[in-house]
DNA sequence: CGTCTATTTGAATGTACTCAAAAGCGGTGG
DNA sequence: CCACCGCTTTTGAGTACATTCAAATAGACG
């Protein structure tokens, strides 16, 4: 039985944009091998969305409906403090998966936002959507406990930088590890995303450039 | 079919130590009905270790070969930095669940490392065991999936707070939602875990009696 | 071309750290 | 049971890292 959800976007992805879902379905198959029946069954369950730049995907303290799977553009997840202040959390570019985890899986309202950075097609996924999945193709929660992994070592690598690295050496290790993030977003989001003031990245890049 | 591991450590568990495994059995109980067949199962994967205080459970540099359910007592996992520093993750008590992540899920070595602060006994299982479990009591994966999103939310909170909160409002968080442990630590650990030196936790907690 | 935002620069400030020393506390052995 | 030893906590002075605020400059976009 597919969800009332799936039905309705039924027409935006199978009959519109084969290319789009089999985005997902690549990135999938890295991790899991599919028959041509779970292949013909996945794209049901996503819908398709494109935000222009600037735009919000999602917005705290509103409901959380989806989780999304970026095909393209740039998207970034922050939080604002009692100050009012915004705080990035996560880039996510081609093949990454974003949401506000919390609220997605708990069916909460949402803490975090989501913004686009440049225009952006993503791939959406409801909570029912996604359970049913999993239910109706069981090897599929490998692929999806492989990003529950990846997610807890990259959240614990970020946890350990910020007690033992300086501002300078996070902002290197940045660079190094997503050197393409990094050129297509502003300093200013960076500088959020490492905990510093962009005055003060503005001020590492410069002694990196002087000797 | 039973690993060769977990026949060696069965006398262990099943004959000696009925109420050690039972208090794990509860815990996964809470996310997922177990038949007593399958009840019957799990002791086989899981061996029991004393850790006496001071002691390490795991060494940075070392093979990872378990992941540990803490049955009482008090563990904390740290990663000491190119200066020699050494940096507080996180403090496991009763009914956590701790080990170097990467290393047990990817079968690296440790970047961690693992010590008691108390006298601890733990329920250890590896990877193997892990997947074998998995396999012989598929329903067994809800609990493990459930401990992965409470992870990534607990690690995504840590993460907000280092970037929104003061260090006294950290340390009034780890208060509030760690009444428990927070009392059975020391200040120089406490302050350790939340990314400043013990000095300025003294002047924090001086600040806050005061008033 | 003008407007809006991002980046740079500099001065003053604040937050947290280092180093050193004193005080407190807990465990151990006589 | 008390004295001592080692470790933790406190206290203080001086310092470093990072922020705030303000203003100038540079870039992006319609």
């Amino acid at each position: 039985m597919i969800c009332k959800f799936a039905q309705t976007i039924k027409v935006v992805i199978v009959d519109d944009n084969k290319t789009l879902i089999n985005q997902l379905l690549d990135h999938i198959k890295k991790h899991v091998r599919l028959s041509k029946e779970e292949e013909s069954i996945i794209p049901h369950y996503f819908e398709h969305k494109e935000i222009k730049k600037r735009q919000y995907l999602l917005n705290s303290d509103s409901l959380v409906k989806h989780d999304f799977f970026v095909i393209n553009g740039c998207l970034r997840t922050f939080v604002i403090d009692m100050n009012g202040n915004e705080h990035n959390l996560l880039f996510a570019t081609e093949n990454w998966w974003t949401g506000d985890f919390k609220g997605f899986y708990k069916q909460e309202m949402a803490t975090q936002n989501i913004q686009a950075l440049e225009n952006t097609h993503v791939l959406c996924i409801t909570k029912e959507g996604k359970d049913e999945l999993v239910e109706r193709i069981p090897m599929i929660t490998l692929y999806f406990n492989k990003l529950f992994e990846n997610a807890i070592i990259a959240h614990q690598k970020r946890i350990e930088q910020t007690l033992c690295f300086t501002a300078e050496e996070r902002y290197l290790d940045f660079l190094k590890v997503y050197p393409n993030v990094s050129q297509r977003i502003s300093q200013k989001h960076i500088a959020s995303y490492l905990g510093i003031t962009p005055e003060f990245l503005s001020m590492i890049r410069k002694k990196l450039t002087l000797p």
